[in-house]
Formats: structure tokens, C-alpha cells, sequence
DNA sequence: TTGATTTGACCACC
DNA sequence: GGTGGTCAAATCAA
């Protein structure tokens, strides 16, 4: 149908994110010089705002996201295993498959498949109409023992370059990972390692949900596309792992060549809602 | 053998 | 009725 309409579209989400990848950069650099907090406080929000309009735009062409994510009727707490009681009733032991609410969500975009710090597990896959890829659904390896809630959709939105969405629903409940999520960036000297430590606190939960979703973490499905350090770009790490495996592997050959490496640890964040 | 992924089917929401 | 989200049997991989 409106392809062309499409490709426009993707044309121009396109740009916002190389814009927000340049912002995102400059933000960055603020950061490890330690800059002015307005400045850098600007750049953050010009980058939230470049990413919510390629957002927006791709959203266009994947309205079924958006109005998804709109409906605040049902109840993640309630749905799945939660009830199980009387879920035992229906038949085959399925059912009560509710659509998510928009609280507790956010997504991000990114070239690569960026690790999060927690284990996921897939557990479906689906074609997504007006999509051409097909939308990939995980959820907590430690659903079952410690009744997780945390689930995530990552969706290819774009082969040529390369882009990831990761749309993310509820927090991870599990201790199984690192629950003060620490984040180190890294710059061209060792020494030089910056070390932000966010403690676990529940009011904060979302913010950890945002950092740790920065982090490196582990995906079952896809092992090769860990981000992995790849020179004086931004390190996001979950957790102070003492080695890091040094070679980069020659076979990530996910960026396009024009997409500097940086970006694929700073992706962005942004809660549902805000469009 | 065990754990993860794939895939068809089921169910709720719009 | 169409669509998205989840389940679980079958299959695959380590």
C-alpha cells in the first residue's frame, strides 16, 4: 500500500535519530568532562525530544503500538500466572491474555540488540500487521522461580540501517542480577573509569529499570549482538564485571558504517505516554 | 538430559 | 472479526 508513505516516514525517523545520536554524543562528552548540568541537561532533553518524534513518526506507520499502549484497562500484576486460580478453570490451562497498560513501559531503539542486564527468555514471536518484521516477545528467565513480571518486545523497525525496538513492561522483581545496577563509563584510559552507582530503591525502580536497560545483560537468543567495548565509546555495564572480554568480535557487523559505535550504548529512553 | 527456541493455537481487547 | 499477547507441545542445541 503507502509504501512510499512509509519510506518517507522511516526517511525522516531516520533523521531524528541520527540527530539524537549526534546529541546523544555530545551529551556524553559533556558528561565525562564533566561539564555544565544545564548544558548537559539541554542535550538530554533535545535527545528525548529527537527520539520521541522518530518515534512518533515510525509509530505512525505502527499505530497498533500506540493505541496498545494507550489503554490503561487491564492489569499486569493480575494477568498470566498471577491469577492462577482461577485461571485453572479455563480450558487447556490458557487464557486470560490481557493487553498490556502503558504504565511501567518504555522503549528504546537501537542498532543492536543491547544486552539489559537480566536473562530473557522468548517465548513467542509474532507478525505485526503494517510491520515487515516480525515482533519477538521475552520475559524474565526467573519468571517462574522468583514470578518475575518483567517482559520485553523487541521489534526490528529497520534492516537497512539496522534498528531495534525494545519495548519494555514492568520491573524485574528477581534478584538474580544486580538490583543496584552500576553504571561505568569508560573512556579511552582504564583509569579513567567512571563509576555511577544508582542504589535499589523501589521509588527509583523505574530509573533502574532505565539504567538497567542501558546495561549489558544477557539474551538468550541472540548471543553474538552483546554490544561489546569497542574503543573510547561509552561503556554501559550492569555490574563491575572484572574482565572484559577483550576482542571484539570481527563478525559484529550490525552497524551500518556510517552508525559510530557510541550509539549502540546510549540508546534512548522514553516512557509511553509522552506521545 | 536439560534448557531454550519455535510455532501453532488460544484468548482478551478493540 | 481482526489483532496482539501468551501458552505449551514440539523441536533444537549444548
Amino acid at each position: 500500500m503507502e509504501a512510499s508513505s512509509f519510506g518517507h516516514r522511516k526517511v525522516k525517523a531516520m533523521k531524528e535519530l541520527v540527530r539524537g545520536q549526534d546529541l546523544a554524543k555530545r551529551l556524553q562528552k559533556s558528561i565525562s568532562r564533566g561539564g555544565s548540568p544545564s548544558s548537559a541537561e539541554d542535550d538530554a532533553q533535545e535527545l528525548v525530544a529527537s527520539f520521541t518524534k522518530a518515534l512518533s513518526v515510525l509509530s505512525h506507520s505502527e499505530s497498533d503500538d500506540g493505541s496498545q499502549v494507550s489503554d490503561g484497562q487491564n492489569d499486569p500484576a493480575a494477568r498470566s500466572e498471577g491469577s492462577s486460580e482461577e485461571s485453572s478453570k479455563r480450558k487447556d490451562g490458557r487464557g486470560r491474555y490481557k493487553r498490556r497498560r502503558p504504565s511501567d513501559t518504555w522503549s528504546k531503539i537501537s542498532p543492536t540488540l543491547v544486552d539489559d542486564g537480566h536473562a530473557w527468555r522468548k517465548y513467542g514471536q509474532k507478525s505485526i500487521l503494517n510491520t515487515d518484521f516480525p515482533r519477538s516477545y521475552y520475559r524474565c528467565t526467573h519468571k517462574v522461580e522468583q514470578k518475575c513480571p518483567a517482559t520485553k518486545q523487541v521489534q526490528m523497525i529497520s534492516k537497512d540501517p539496522l534498528m531495534y525496538q525494545s519495548t519494555y513492561y514492568g520491573r524485574h522483581t528477581c534478584k538474580n542480577l544486580l538490583n543496584s545496577p552500576q553504571i561505568i563509563v569508560e573512556h579511552e584510559d582504564e583509569d579513567s573509569k567512571k563509576l555511577v552507582s544508582f542504589s535499589g530503591n523501589a521509588a527509583s525502580s523505574q530509573n533502574n529499570a532505565f539504567f538497567s536497560s542501558l546495561s549489558f545483560g544477557l539474551i538468550k537468543e541472540e548471543p553474538r549482538q552483546e554490544t561489546v567495548p569497542g574503543g573510547d565509546h561509552a561503556l554501559f555495564r550492569s555490574q563491575p564485571l572484572p574482565p572484559p572480554p577483550p576482542p571484539p568480535p570481527s563478525d559484529c557487523n550490525f552497524l551500518p558504517e556510517y552508525w559510530p559505535r557510541e550509539v549502540d550504548q546510549l540508546d534512548d529512553f522514553m516512557p509511553f505516554g509522552s506521545y
